[in-house]
DNA sequence: CATATATGTCAATAATACTGACGTAATTTT
DNA sequence: AAAATTACGTCAGTATTATTGACATATATG
């Protein structure tokens, strides 16, 4: 068995090499991704929340003034999904929703103080848990890490988890 | 403002930058996670699946012989929602279920040919998608993207991406 | 025999998502 | 100015995935 690709020995990663590679790669993603968004789980349940919350709180926090069609294209959800979240949200008062001032069919979101301090605590610990991993993984392994996922990304959304000058001009 | 953090600027990564860096991390992992697994949609449709049923083909077919509970410790679901999903494929002649011979309180999960073969269908899009992303992104960012990613992981869980030999000897 | 483990199942509920249809206000196009 | 398009909202119905709690059964272990 630990020879059965010595027909290839001079040959880099025989296919079946290649696969497991493939396979790993699906369930590194897989895992750290459940473990990455399992630890905002705390935070939400105190508040009464779910995850959809959390990530519309995230990415109007992190993109102040987007529209109500800019988040549904981030989410790739449909509206009738968002309407009740952001509601809540908004009812809540961890969002405010203003009529564009230029294009007054737009509403344009953002955090209020309190929905800024939510995003805080929901984070923290995720940040932690990424700031741990950069620290053992290196320098070079975190540049590696951001290259190959955002190879992983629709070519569309590349930019959208870089360019932090494109503000409001995204679409 | 462009020069918020020149007090540190012999120091390498001012905090508001750090922050920048782990902000964009968890983008990145959102991002490549979505595409990621929407991949999969138009496959599951045909089959009248979803996403879970995805999910446990997946463990199943890398896993065979793992039994319910090994299962469960994977996904981190509750046994009631995994049972609907597993029943399904079970019915549908995608996996069986037969008694450990050695303790019979235990069903070791398989896929049948049936099985592997949507599992296949399941992955090749996913896999071209990530080794894309190999090919264009290098050997050494592979490396530090595995690595990254299994810092991300709960300690538990970090050997169960890796280790292929321990198969049947999980927990 | 008593207890623990592995699994299954019934019942009720919550969260997130979908499709389809329709309405309204504002902007853009012709 | 009329027509078309865009942005947003909402009502209604349904599907999927998940939860908690309770209880049952078979098997293994002390």
């Amino acid at each position: 068995m630990a020879d059965a690709g010595s027909r290839h020995k001079t040959r880099a990663n025989p296919l079946f090499l290649r696969e497991e590679k493939l396979r790993q790669a699906m369930e590194l993603l897989f895992f750290a991704y459940r473990d990455f968004t399992g630890e905002a789980n705390t935070v939400l349940i105190e508040y009464g929340f779910g995850h959809a919350h959390h990530r519309v709180i995230y990415f109007v926090g992190r993109n102040p003034g987007i529209t109500v069609s800019q988040l549904l294209g981030i989410l790739k959800i449909t509206k009738q999904s968002l309407s009740r979240v952001l509601g809540q949200l908004i009812d809540d008062g961890y969002v405010v929703k203003e009529s564009d001032r230029g294009d007054r069919r737009r509403r344009l979101l953002s955090l209020t103080a309190k929905g800024a301090e939510l995003l805080t605590q929901l984070t923290t610990r995720q940040s932690n848990r990424i700031a741990r991993a950069y620290r053992e993984a290196g320098a070079d392994a975190v540049e590696g890490f951001c290259t190959v996922l955002r190879g992983i990304i629709n070519e569309e959304d590349r930019g959208r988890a870089t360019r932090r000058d494109s503000r409001n001009r995204q679409q």
